[in-house]
RNA sequence: GGAGAGAUGGCCGAGUAGGUCGAAGGCGCUCGCCUGCUAAGCGAGUAUACUGGGAAACCGGUAUCGAGGGUUCGAAUCCCUCUCUCUCCGCCA
């Protein structure tokens, strides 16, 4: 959520940000929702100071025979000021509604463009290999080794689902340990559990809502929905909270299943791992400084880097453009993995820098000092990585010519130490 | 799922025959004093949001005692609904 105050005083720049984006936010209700609230809020609370002023006077007076004039007054200033809140109260909602759905401003270093086609390539690493054979997408690696079976998760559940077989489960298992260990260990985050179902208002904290329920899956019963990433969970931890300045930056990391509706998605990737109902992420959060998020921006992104580093996978790091950055960022650099059985680069983790507004929605403060006036933290977060994609690029770079795929090394201890995954025999 | 108890400021904890309660007291914290050091002691201060004025320091108004609604001139205190926590019973990994 964008502070109200700045837009009313800057008025024609948020709108002329908020267009590089492409979707069309119109501002020019704006102005007179809030000059009316204003107006209104002038009214009501001029007849609340009379009002108490009134019935403090009454209060002081033993024979109320003397005050009946000011009680019969009062009566109808009350039934005044029920009235006008109330109408306050349907201005108010409208705003906030309204305020809920505006995306928040690009960063003035977020390139300008209109699609995915103008984000701006800012490094690669690695390099591409070569295979004397011609290499194949991870579904026919992970079902000629008996390791994905796509076709009982469909039955299971239904489309977008799969079962994970043997060492296929267990090298998802493998990744989720080894990035756990990684990002606690050696970069310093605290690891986190969180539930895998949240309420409304943490929905609304992260901005998944009220704009993007489609995307989100519902529970029947109760007003809960299973997670979309654990960016949910894990930033609305400090929801309603005002935090020592002295204790950030806060760097938390969770492991956690992710749930989406894919809707609008039909026809799109619909072979293989890549896009699932239900995925596993490990994930990278942060709670900064305002005056450091850019460049915590860039540790965290190292951070996720550092990952497909270590396991020898080539990657490119993108920066996203303001046509193609999410609602709620301000800054996104996506990591994209490479797929030699697609031969293309693929988006493994998407690392953003939400300025204040997460912040805002979910009113995460901190004091600077002791006495201090709160001010909102800045929240980032990033894919560290997800852990589906990161098989997938396993399986298709690490395939060899007899059909079998070499673990990297890193993952090897927590695979008991197994090499390579060959033929089911 | 059944029965009961509770929710007050950073924390603990008063306050229930409605007004003098934004809220006693304690702890913590900040600043100052005192003190050979430490501890103790003394004094002052110590919520947030919105809003009006002001260049600012700051001053004024309103709201907030789990959330929402009601009664009343007036609600932390009375009534209703909801949420959460705790205890006991049942069920259960």
């Amino acid at each position: 959520m964008l502070d109200i105050r700045y837009i009313r005083e800057n008025l024609e720049e948020v709108e002329a940000r908020l267009k590089t984006r492409g979707s069309g936010v119109d501002l020019s209700g704006f102005r007179e929702l809030d000059g009316r609230r204003r107006g209104l809020l002038q009214e009501t609370e001029t007849l609340k100071a009379l009002r108490n002023r009134v019935s403090d006077e009454i209060s002081r007076v033993k024979d109320k025979s003397q005050v009946q004039g000011q009680i019969a007054e009062m009566r109808e200033v009350s039934q005044n000021i029920k009235a006008l809140d109330e109408e306050l109260r349907l201005l108010e909602e409208q705003l906030a509604a309204f305020l809920l759905t505006v995306p928040n401003v690009p960063s003035v270093q977020t390139p300008v463009g209109a699609t995915e086609a103008d984000n701006r390539e800012v490094k690669r690493w690695g390099d591409i290999p070569s295979y004397g054979f011609t290499p194949k997408p991870h579904w026919e690696i992970g079902e000629a080794l008996d390791i994905l079976d796509f076709e009982r998760g469909a039955k299971l559940t239904g489309a977008r689902f799969t079962l994970y077989k043997g060492a296929g489960a267990r090298l998802e298992r493998a990744l989720i340990n080894f990035m756990l260990d990684l990002h606690t260990g050696r970069h310093n985050y605290i690891e986190m559990l969180p539930p895998f179902m949240v309420n409304r208002e943490s929905m609304t904290g992260t901005g998944q809502l009220p704009k993007f329920e489609d995307d989100l899956f519902h529970m029947e019963g109760v007003d809960y929905f299973l997670i979309p990433t654990a960016e949910v969970p894990v930033t609305n931890i400090h929801r309603g909270e005002i935090l020592r300045g002295k204790d950030l930056p806060l760097a938390y990391t969770a492991y956690t299943p992710c749930f989406r509706r894919e809707a609008g998605s039909y026809g799109k990737d619909t072979r293989g791992l890549i896009r699932q109902h239900q995925f596993n992420k490990v994930e990278l959060v942060k709670f900064v400084h305002p005056a450091h998020s850019d460049g915590e921006l860039e540790s965290l992104l190292d951070n996720a880097e550092e990952v497909l580093r270590l396991l020898d996978l080539p990657y490119r790091v993108v920066e996203l453009c303001t046509g193609d950055i999410g609602f709620s960022a301000r800054r996104t650099f996506d990591i994209e993995v490479w797929l030699p059985g697609q031969n293309t680069y693929r988006e493994i983790s998407s690392c953003s820098n939400f300025g204040d507004f997460q912040a805002r929605r979910a009113g995460i403060r901190f004091r600077e000092e002791e006495k201090s006036k709160p001010e909102f933290v800045h929240t980032l977060n990033g894919s560290g990585l997800a852990v589906g994609r990161t098989l997938v690029a396993i399986l298709e770079n690490c395939q060899q010519a007899d059909g079998s795929v070499l673990i990297p090394d890193v993952l090897r201890p927590y695979m008991g130490d197994m090499a390579k995954i060959g033929q089911a025999g």
